[in-house]
DNA sequence: AAGTTGATGTGACAAATGTCATATGATATA
DNA sequence: TATATCATATGACATTTGTCACATCAACTT
């Protein structure tokens, strides 16, 4: 197997490089932005690219969007570390391999073997981050979301009894407020969000966390 | 590494330990049924379990359960043919470590070693199938659903008006319909998802579909 | 003490929503 | 031809929703 190693970092690099030759594995280019991702992957064609997504210039996440546009069947895996806190929401709907973190040097090497027999891979806790999949990281990815638009908590509540599909009077009962308090908060908050009504609301709700964060 | 492998095929099971063992690692147990697997999974304590997913009796995906109930870190590799159509909802979210095709040979040995190291693993186009990450086979999941519970297409139609926040007039304009037509196609639909009002039709639309099919 | 603030509540109102009975016209079917 | 069916439409109605101006009351500040 033929691989190209893309980081920023020269020592990441070179552990990376000593680590993955000491399994019989050919790295066959490195480089250190996502230009240079995107020239040696034109230039050596490697059987899987092994890139970080932080870089300076052009980052990992537009380098593989960009090699996958010029042939879709790349196989890219990308380094993060767990901290990192990048969109990457496109990235794995282009077809990005996958991702794994830089720190887990022993999983490096099966990941990149799992990849280049056509499989995706995760690292870690990483495939938690995928909403769909864990629902309760989304509850708070949103709380999140609506906090920085000025939400209090008390309207956050509010804003999940209408995510559940409770009405007004169920809400009022369920939080032990008066109906009339329930409208006036509902009102604040539609106004805050620049929202309609309700439905809206709940759209918002589900349909705008549709991003992906690592 | 010591694995245990599942399945109630006696072929696929030889052929898989063959394969494996082939490779160094050490199959230690192999069963039959979802009872089986729990049952070895407890007396070897293997590193990986290897379970096909539709068996008799027991299913993979139980037994998964099953077992993450006892040994939450278990790491448990689910096999599968791309024609299955398993819901495996909440399997991925109490943490299956993967799926991988059964027909492909070249990709378990890698996929073994990738969870062993702490990967999640996915085999071949297993995760497009995730709707967060693909939106578009996401819509036509929904259709799916909604159309097994007897909703038309027009209908259709009017649910994913609802699910962008519009409102009734201006589902009447976009579809060229008189708004009283829209409320009594809303009306029905409501009665046919035996749901009270549009706000909780956007919420099963959204939320009802946190479920993944493979 | 006087004033400010914040959370909660009320009443009134217009608009939107959901339900229902019924009508119309086109198409299909006996 | 008669009639059954379907998509579309209308009008009436009760309910829910969203907005707004204005209470009330406790806690905090000066």
């Amino acid at each position: 197997m033929n691989i190209i190693i893309v980081d920023d970092d020269d020592i990441v690099v070179m552990s990376l490089k000593t680590i993955i030759e000491s399994k019989g594995i050919n790295v066959v280019g490195t480089g250190k932005s996502g230009e240079d991702a995107v020239a040696l992957y034109m230039e050596h064609k490697p059987d899987v690219v092994l890139s970080d997504i932080r870089m300076k210039g052009m980052d990992g996440i537009s380098a593989a969007c960009e090699i996958l546009s010029k042939d879709k069947d790349a196989k890219i895996l990308l380094l993060t570390t767990f901290s990192d806190d990048e969109y990457v929401t496109g990235a794995l709907k282009n077809g990005i391999k996958g991702y794994i973190l830089k720190q887990d040097f022993d999983g490096i090497v099966p990941a990149l073997n799992a990849v280049y027999s056509g499989q995706s891979v995760f690292g870690g806790e990483i495939i938690n981050k995928i909403p769909t999949i864990v629902s309760d990281s989304k509850k708070s990815d949103r709380n999140d979301f609506f906090e920085t638009k000025g939400i209090s908590e008390k309207e956050m509540e509010i804003i999940e009894c209408v995510a559940d599909g409770l009405n007004n009077k169920e809400i009022s009962e369920k939080l032990c407020l008066s109906e009339g308090t329930v409208r006036n908060y509902l009102s604040n908050i539609l106004e805050k969000l620049e929202l309609r009504d309700r439905t809206q609301l709940v759209v918002a709700y589900y349909k705008d966390k549709e991003l992906i964060r690592i």
